[in-house]
RNA sequence: CGGGAUGUGGCGCAGUCCGGUAGCGUAUACGCCUGGGGGGCGUAGGGUCGCAGGUUCAAAUCCUGUCAUCCCGACCA
């Protein structure tokens, strides 16, 4: 078993951060903030890309990429969004380096390169890309644009951790314009469900979709969309957002076009996005004492044989039945290692394997060729079972579909039992501290409040749920009249 | 940026209070035995003790500064 591992009630931060680090996802870099995605970390988030990048091809959109850096002068052209950066931000100030005459062998920064105009390294890209945008967009025949890139993004972050908070992280973000105001809202509404099917169906992680209450809102949105899950230790966290930008953008930069009618009119915009973040609430969603826990839709490795034996002899015996059942379990599409090397032993591979949350596990030894069997583990349960090798690649089909289903409905009950009802603020505060997970309350709708709320407890308003009865009743703080309960959490 | 903690072979740590030849576990290399859940025995290699100053005959140890990491706040996807 996971000898080194911190359980997740000794310490759920510490044992987070063992397991990304252990599991070969990513470690800690030289740079201060920013990590190194590893191969196998990045080999999930490829998964991850690979899905999302064909449902948006399926939508309509187009890759395209844009620069790193944004000129000062268009960064701050959008006021809200550009003071919402503003204190996160790396800026070029200088294009050059020279020798340091005062000291051999460094370095300094050449104080005669000064650039003219400061180049704010991207947090998100909406200035340069509108900057573009006016230039493609004259009639409502370029419209709508539909334009989505893959980029790292660097946010100076004062507290960072693997994944969920790191100086630069990679992301997708789309951005589209659109010659009407319902046609900008139906996309929003649009993306923030593709967020929702993928979340749910490919990282078999349960979220609640809604809407961002005014002081969580993206700066320069409209209306901001998200879907929130909620992590293991009770804490929620936000999986994915999409924003109707309304027509700031399009102001800010000049992006007008003709009408069919014939008039000038300013674009309708949105944007939405998801980053490497996905991978912190991957495994905080699924992973257990033992280590990671992949859903087998976006494990890198989703079966693994490991061969048992004593000599020579036997290994070529074993090899012969594995690699059949490599190659069949790769015709029907399976991604399948069989881990033959000699230089680690199966103890330590099972272990391993299991560290890194690869769905299924087959050993096969000598009694194995003897009976006709395999040994079969599943990650997600650690149960084992002898299943014949004849049945062995049906029983796998069928056991991917399984464990991605069962640990969706793990997640899902455990979500669940997790969202509460409170009609006061001591009840509001005593489920906080004791059990944790979303609360579900009244609230007056006035920022005054949502702050209050913050401040007394460190909760904050995580969505207004799209699917929640309306249902009159009093604010759990205030008790003003309140149409609708929100979700409050403690959040990543 | 404030409060706290920690920096010692690749990794995890002891040694620091009370200055006196740098140690343990693990990993690595080699050999033999092993092989159905992180194996056993033996041998070997590997460390300017975060960095820079200072005190001292002598500094991992004491003093000053500095940098980094982690935890708790403020900020945030």
């Amino acid at each position: 078993m996971a000898k080194n591992l911190t359980t997740r009630k000794e310490d759920y931060s510490k044992w987070y951060n063992e397991l990304v680090v252990k599991a070969n996802l990513a470690e800690n870099s030289a740079v201060r903030g920013c990590m190194v995605i590893k191969p196998y970390g990045f080999a999930i988030w490829e998964k991850m890309q690979a899905q999302l990048d064909k449902m948006f091809k399926e939508t309509g959109h187009e890759n395209a990429y844009f620069p790193l850096f944004v000129p000062k002068s268009l960064f701050e052209a959008e006021e809200k969004n550009a003071e919402g950066f503003a204190k996160e931000c790396a800026i070029v100030t200088h294009y050059r380096l020279k020798n340091d005459p005062d000291n051999e062998g460094k370095l300094m920064v050449d104080p005669e390169a000064k650039l003219e105009e400061e180049l704010v390294v991207r947090p998100t890209s909406e200035a340069i890309i509108w900057n573009t945008y006016k230039g493609w967009v004259q009639s409502y025949r370029d419209l709508p644009i539909l334009i989505n890139q893959w980029a790292n993004v660097v946010r100076w972050e004062m507290r960072t951790r693997l994944f969920l908070r790191t100086s630069e992280f990679l992301w997708q973000e789309g951005h589209t314009a659109h010659a009407t105001r319902d046609e900008a809202i139906a996309e929003t509404e649009q993306m923030n469900n593709i967020y929702a099917e993928f979340a749910e169906n490919f990282m078999a992680m349960p979220v609640i979709k809604g809407r961002k209450t005014e002081t969580e809102r993206f700066a320069g949105a409209e209306d901001t969309l998200c879907i929130e899950a909620l992590m293991q230790d009770g804490k929620a966290l936000q999986a994915g957002t999409s924003h109707f930008l309304g027509q700031n953008f399009a102001k800010a930069f000049d992006v007008k076009f003709a009408s069919k009618e014939g008039n000038l009119e300013y674009v309708w915009a949105t944007s939405w996005g998801v980053s490497t973040r996905l991978m912190g609430a991957l495994v905080m969603t699924h992973s257990d004492d033992n280590g990671l826990v992949l859903p087998p839709n976006l494990a890198p490795i989703q079966v693994v044989i490991v061969p048992i034996y004593k000599n020579e002899e036997q290994l070529a015996q074993i090899s012969e039945v594995a690699n059949k059942l490599v190659a069949e379990l790769r015709a029907t599409g399976i991604s399948v290692k069989y881990d033959d090397r000699d230089t680690q032993k199966p103890g330590w591979k099972f272990a391993q394997y299991e560290l890194q949350g690869v769905p299924v596990r087959l050993a096969i030894g000598p009694k194995d060729l003897e009976k006709g069997s395999v040994e079969l583990a599943r990650r997600d349960t650690l149960k084992k079972e002898f299943v014949a090798q004849a049945e062995v690649v049906e029983k796998i089909k069928g056991l991917m579909v399984e464990i991605q289903e069962s640990l969706y409905r793990k997640a899902a009950d455990f979500r669940n039992e997790h969202i509460t009802k409170v009609e006061n603020f001591d009840e509001f505060k005593k489920v906080l501290k004791e059990k944790g997970g979303f609360i579900s309350a009244h609230w007056d709708g006035t920022s005054e409040t949502e702050t209050k709320i913050k401040e007394a407890t460190k909760a904050t308003i995580r969505l207004i749920p799209f699917n929640a009865e309306k249902e009159e009743g009093s604010c759990v703080l205030t008790g003003k009249p309140s149409a609708q309960r929100v979700l409050f959490a403690k959040a990543y």
